[in-house]
DNA sequence: CGTACTTTTGAATCGCATCAAATCTGGTGG
DNA sequence: CCACCAGATTTGATGCGATTCAAAAGTACG
């Protein structure tokens, strides 16, 4: 087995450094396979979850029954927002086999209560999310296919050059696209030698846009 | 003078009330004339912002020279996540006459570390932002004009009743539509009597989404 | 080998962006 | 008060790009 062959769609995510000790210690390791969910739409949080492997994603349908992509979770902290919500604002369903390490909401509560240095880290990530978000928004209202493509490779990459973190449909539904929109553009792209595709692996050679992420 | 003459888009915003009181203390107010700006592209940050009326709008510039409205600020503070990062990710312009109340920045830092209390309300405020950005990526990963507005109304409204918040130019920036586009579907809407529209409050009146804001 | 899924290509259609122009509005100054 | 201006609002015509439906080929997995 090569590295090429890994199944795993994303690289591997550790635990933050930061998080107090006894909070770790009470922690336990949660699997899920493809198709289980992690929460459902109105229930009342009881658990504070961080993706260690797999993808998660939060969704919510509209009247129509479509489905709706709220966030796309290859690792790190879901649902970092609900603590201090009575409710789950939308459904978060495990699309491929995952692993969480579940913390006690109560007691991830109390330890933010209780450690002054795990509130100030708690703060940065929450901003840095924030900032991330902003840049899909910004993602989002572009209007073109091309645009966005470009926009996530400068944006998510490094230099032009990116790692995709799942299946071009799941890419494609973050852009906010039909699959076969982004197949087509990526052809298209790939032949006016705008980008190139190795693997899994992204190069964009067009015009640079502000790398400002 | 009556209540529906007001110039102002939003309604008034208040400081909230957990801010510490030598922060208060220290804060000066600053008027912006529309078009003014707050901070640019790459500056460090020296100062946080609060936005008390007017409206202020977040930019960044494609290479092409477009613009894309990362965050259209009515009222609150703006700039939250730059707390902890070295230079701002975007411009920021007053879009009408705004008043800020402006925090120095390292004041502002060393009050966070200094109260449990203001670090933790600051902690929900911010989650509360990432909640409501999620819901905005959410709408503009809508494929139609007519799904983005009953998203935002229902949303942003209550009840499905919305108080316009700005002009429709700047409301269908926000909802990554042309403004010609807003127009034709809201007229449309009305001629098809699921929108109805008095002066800026508009009301839904067709099938009700998840009310789930 | 069969199943489920992703990837890919094709053709038709629809919705929005775009350019253009007219009207309306609020505010300014003569 | 009226002329004027800048901006928002509104309507029209056209073209492009993405969606949609359809179907085939590729791929992972048991």
């Amino acid at each position: 087995m090569n590295d090429q062959e890994m199944p795993t769609n994303c690289s591997a995510y550790t635990i933050p450094e930061w998080l107090p000790e006894n909070l770790l210690q009470s922690s336990r390791t949660v699997t899920l396979e493809a198709g289980e969910t992690v929460f459902v739409f109105g229930a009342r949080p009881v658990s504070m979850d961080f993706v260690l492997s797999g993808e998660i994603h939060m969704l919510r349908y509209t009247p129509s029954g479509s489905q709706i992509l709220l966030h796309r979770s290859c690792g790190g902290f879901i649902a970092e927002a609900s603590i201090d919500i009575a409710t789950y604002p939308c459904d978060a369903v495990a699309v491929s086999n995952s692993t969480l390490v579940r913390f006690e909401l109560k007691q991830f509560q109390e330890a933010l209560e209780f450690s002054a240095e795990f509130r100030s880290a708690w703060n940065r990530m929450l901003a840095r999310e924030i900032r991330r978000l902003r840049t899909q928004c910004e993602r989002l209202a572009l209007h073109t296919a091309q645009a966005r493509i470009a926009h996530y490779i400068e944006c998510e990459g490094r230099d032009g050059v990116l790692e995709l973190p799942s299946t071009l449909k799941s890419w494609a539904h973050e852009l906010g696209l039909s699959h076969e929109a982004l197949y087509r553009e990526l052809s298209k792209l790939k032949s006016q030698k705008v980008l190139q595709m190795e693997g899994r692996r992204l190069h964009w050679l067009g015009t640079k846009l502000q790398n400002s992420c």
